[in-house]
Parts: structure tokens; sequence; C-alpha cells
DNA sequence: TGACGGTTTGCATACGTAGTCATTAGAGTG
DNA sequence: CACTCTAATGACTACGTATGCAAACCGTCA
């Protein structure tokens, strides 16, 4: 059988009340009884008992997160997350979905915990999923990176517009004349935004940005997608990844094709994953303040301001120059 | 307010106890009840309190992982754990530590739930630490990948010695004279198996293997122990890695400083991380059968299978060749 | 018709805690 | 010393569910 507050209470010969007190309040509770409570604990081995406090309490202290199983990016972030919980005393539970198909379910269990907070991530949960977390009681849901979620939901992301308009004249700047941007999945409202501001910017100097599909979040569908690339008519002199998982397939996509990275074709990604730093790619991309990104996100669920008056909280990424866009290098 | 079952059984007309029944042990139920019962649910949008179900039936159908906070390997872990436990309806509960120091804070958040099982992954918790969450009461414990467990708790484990001496043996029918062992952390279980198991294998051939280690579990440490093997007075003409983060930042590391990898020096890992079969890297690994790992550890967990008759459980890897190994190519 | 077996349902309770309210003890003041 | 005010503690209850037990119901067969 496992220690109840009960049996401290006999223990230290107090009531069960005093014991709850000392251990949720102990400033109500005599210094000496406090001590002797928690000698008594000690003794016994008692931890309180974090499912009946949440009952009695309504809150359980456990964020919940909505997350693509696979995804380097997110791992960055959940990781953040968990921590930063951690050193608040709180949980993270975990709510994995394999494909955008079984985002419902996830949703689901999402229902049965009382949770103090939802952490909605990806950017393939479709709007009608985002609509049904709306105004759900006494649940501070938050989007986390997610543009689609603009209007519907309290959303925190990086400026993917901004990001992607730096890199673009990023690379106009190493003096290219022709571009091409390989998103993730088309779909992926960040990758629309990134696509747009991206194409928006290389516009602004006369040049052209075709749109490729690697069809996936992954290092392998970035690599699939430079075959398209070595394929095609005109050779870019740069490619613009959709996310640095991506970006790095590309990259060795195009050197296993033949062309040297930056020598033949510059690449750039987006992101800031910490593989994107290693010396064998280098890579040029937009690096996520996750660290901000995550406190703002937690804010939005734990402080009492309210979300009406700031429903978006869009945060800059910063520039990391890599040699993948050093040109003369190569 | 939230729904509760008292609101379902009022809105459908039967008593609290047939709502639980409905979505507990439907078969219990005749089919008219139940189906007037589901229709008020999904009027009300009731969705059961596990919270309340964990405290009443003393299962919270929740597993924890104590896991190190940074480190693309457990990543990897994680992932299937979820995914998996997902599956089975059940949640995954994280209590990440960033370093061997708060190791026990995570062990005493893990005691406030009513967890049906707990994973001690990490090869750096230490036998004290171990010792204490033996026959902690109605949970069970196991061990992943962590042979320092062996003895104290149940351990399902990747046989890192055979792997270790696989691995020395293909470089050595490469034709290698010299070696080296950069290994993770010395005092991690792991290494010192996977080193042993190498300088053993080694010896064999009269081969001679001194061990370097890293300092981390990361890429950088692996980068930066690459150093130490360049200024060494001889090269080895091949390196062994305590694992593939470590192995990835050699080789990067040795290529900085100007040696080709396999050209002048082939290099190994350990783990199978996605990165190591990246075309950049292509790196020569054991690859741990996560799936199978994860698989044996829940049912540890879950079956009732007595884990006296059979403490331990130990999987064999796989060799993966890549090209990190593959002489003539440089 | 009546008794019997099986199914279905309701009643009552306990899981372990936190907070409300009432009670007691203790300190301070005139 | 009587009174008041505060601090400290205890008794009690509710959080929402699952389940043992008893009651009610239904159909069947003699």
């Amino acid at each position: 059988m496992r220690v109840t507050s009960h049996d401290v209470a006999a223990e230290a010969g107090v009531s069960q009340a005093t014991v709850a007190r000392v251990f949720s309040s102990p400033d109500k509770v005599a210094l000496a009884t406090r001590e002797r409570v928690r000698e008594a604990a000690a003794r016994l081995g008692y931890a309180p008992n974090a499912i009946a406090r949440s009952l009695r309490s309504q809150r359980t202290d456990i964020v919940g997160v909505v997350v693509p199983a696979k995804s380097e990016y997110w791992q960055d972030v959940l990781t953040t997350l968990s921590r930063r919980l951690a050193e608040q005393g709180k949980q993270l539970l975990l709510f994995p979905f394999a494909d955008a198909d079984h985002v419902e379910e996830a949703l689901d269990s999402t229902e049965q915990y009382r949770l103090d907070g939802l952490v909605l991530a990806s950017s393939t949960i479709r709007p009608e999923h985002l609509v049904r977390m709306m105004r759900r009681p006494s649940l501070r849901v938050v989007a986390f990176n997610q543009p689609a979620a603009s209007g519907l939901l309290p959303l925190v992301m990086v400026d993917n517009d901004a990001g992607a308009r730096d890199l673009a004249e990023h690379v106009v700047a190493q003096g290219i004349g022709t571009a091409a941007f390989v998103g993730t999945v088309a779909s992926a409202s960040t990758d629309q935004i990134r696509y747009r501001g991206a194409a928006s910017a290389l516009a602004d100097h006369g040049i052209a940005c075709p749109y490729v599909e690697a069809g996936g979040f992954s290092y392998d569908a970035g690599y699939k997608a430079a075959a398209r690339i070595l394929d095609g008519a005109e050779r870019p002199d740069a490619v613009m990844g959709g996310s640095d998982e991506v970006a790095l397939g590309l990259i060795d996509g195009l050197r296993t094709g033949g062309l040297d990275v930056p020598g033949d074709v510059l690449v750039t990604g987006f992101d800031g994953l910490p593989q994107a730093s290693w010396a064998g790619y280098d890579l040029t991309t937009l690096v996520q303040p996750i660290e901000v990104l995550v406190d703002m996100t937690l804010a939005v669920i734990f402080d009492d301001a309210d979300d009406a008056a700031q429903p978006e909280r869009v945060v800059p990424g910063t520039l990391r120059q890599g040699k993948t866009t050093r040109r003369g290098d190569g």
C-alpha cells in the first residue's frame, strides 16, 4: 500500500488537514508542527499524490502538446518546453501524431486530462481542428508556429515572412541570377508564408522563384527533391529550403549529383537546427529564437494577461551566415 | 463548468454508474441504453476525466521516462516510446534532467504520479539512484540501455559488447594497423562496455586501442576530440566513436583538420541515428533495434511475466556499413 | 401461474487531497 | 482578570469516477 497523508498524520500525531497544509501552504502551519510532520513524512517515505491533488484542486500542473511524432525541429522545441516547465515544477504530456490523419485522435485524448494548457504545434493541423479547440472551458490553448491559427487562437510564432525575406536578400547580395524554393509540404501554412516572403523579396530584384514541393519535412524529402533541381532545364544559382531538414537533404542530394555547394549553387535553410551548424554543412539559415518563443507560449498559458488584447506574438529570427552561401569558397 | 458523468446521466435519464460503465465496460450495458448514453454524451460534449479515473482505479495509463534533456539518441527512443504507448491509449510523461546532478529531482517528481511504469534512460544515472528505485510499490521500473543497472533492476539493452566487437572486426577487415577509441563520458557504463569490447577484439589481432574521452555525448564533444587525435604523436588508421553523435563530430573535426575520411582514417559510430545515414556522412555504425528494445521495455512494464525469471534482455544490434570505413573510395 | 436464471440497472462508497468552517489556544491590552 | 484578536489546528466535505452489492426486470419453463 502506498503512504497517504492520513498515514503521515497518524505518525506525526496531527490531522490529515495539517499534513496537507505542510505540503501545499507551509506558512499556515506552526514551525514545530511543520518539522514534526516533515520528519514523519520522511520516515514513511511519503510523497503527495499528484492525481488526487489535481482532482481536488482542478489544476494538473501539466501542459499538453500536440506535435508530429517525427521531426527534428519539434524535438528541439519539446526539449526547451519540457525544461522550462520542469523549472516551474510542472510537467509536459505528449500527444504525438503520426500524420495529419491522426491529429483528431490526439486532440481527443487531450480532453481526458484537465490540462492547464495545451500547445498546438505543427503547421499541418487543419483549421477545422483548430476551430474545435476554441473556447474549451478553462483550458489555455496556444498555437505554436502555426500561422493558420491566426484569428482563431492565441498564436506565438517566428516572423516567417521577414525571415524568408532576409534570407532572400542575403542570397541576392551574393550576386545570384536565378533561384528556386524547395518547400516542405505546400499545404503547410509556414511553407506558404516562407515561400511568398522569399519570392516577393526576390521579385523586387527581378528574380523569379519557382516553387518545388519536397512533399515532406524530412531530410529524405529534401534529398529526393534535389534530383528534380538537377533534372530541371535551368539550374538555379540558389536553392532556398523550406526548412533546415529539407535544406540539409538538398545539399547532400545536390552534392551527390555532382554539384558543388556553394561553388555551383547556394543553399539556405530555415529553423536553425543544431545540425545546420555542423561543420559538414554550415548552413545559412534563419535561426528561430526557440527559448523566447517557448517562454511566450508559457506566458500565454500561465499569465493572466488577456489574450484578446494581443492575440498574436511574432518574434523575429536571426540570420545565420554559413558557408553554404559563401561564394568563392567552392 | 466541465461536463461530468452525472450531467450525462441526467441528460440520458440513467444513473451515473451506467454512464461510467458505458465508457469503461460497454458490454455490461444494454445496447439501447448504451446508444442513448452515447448520444447524450456527444450532445453535451462529455469526455471522461482521466484524473478522476486514475484516482479511483489506481491506474494512470501513464508511463514516465527519466531521460537526459539533450540527446539525439534519446529523442529517437522517446519518439518510438510515445508512439507505441499512444497506440495502446496510454501516455508518456517526461522527466527530463539537464545533467547528472539533477537526476534526483527528476526521480522525486516521479513519485508524485502514480505511474504504471517508469523507464530509466541514460547511462549516467548513478547506482545509488538506481537502488532507490528498487522495490517501489506497484511501480514497474525498467532500465533502458543502462548496463550499470544490471542486478538491480529489470534491464533492456542492446548488446554493446558484441556490437563493439563487430565494429572492431569490421575495421580490422579493412586492413588497419592502428586504432583509437573516442568515448563519450568515461563514467558511462555503456561507454565502458563498448570500449572494452572494441579493445578486446582489436587486441585479438594484435592492435592496441588507446582510449580518448570526448567528455560529452554531443557532436561538439566529438568535434573537439578530433583535435586531440590530430595532435597525437601517432595518427590511428581507424577511430571508433563511442556514439554516433560523437562520431559525426569526429568526422567533421578530422576533415576540418585536413584529413580525409575514409581516405586517411576510418571512423565508426554506435547507435544508428538517422543522421548517420545522411549522405554527407554515411557512417559505419551499429544500428540499435529501437523498436524491439521499446517493445521489450513495455512488455516488462505491462505483461505479467515475472521479472525475476529474466531480469535482463539483451538484443543484438545490426552492423551498418557506410562509406566511412570503405577504403579506396577516399 | 409461479419460480428461476440471467441480464441490466441503481445505490452507495472510496480513491487521496485541499479548502471551508468552526474550534481552540495563545498573546496582548486595558 | 476579563476581553478581544490572531494564529493554529481539526472535522468535514467535494472533486469525478469505478465497482461491489442489491434490486429490478425480463424471458423461460414447468
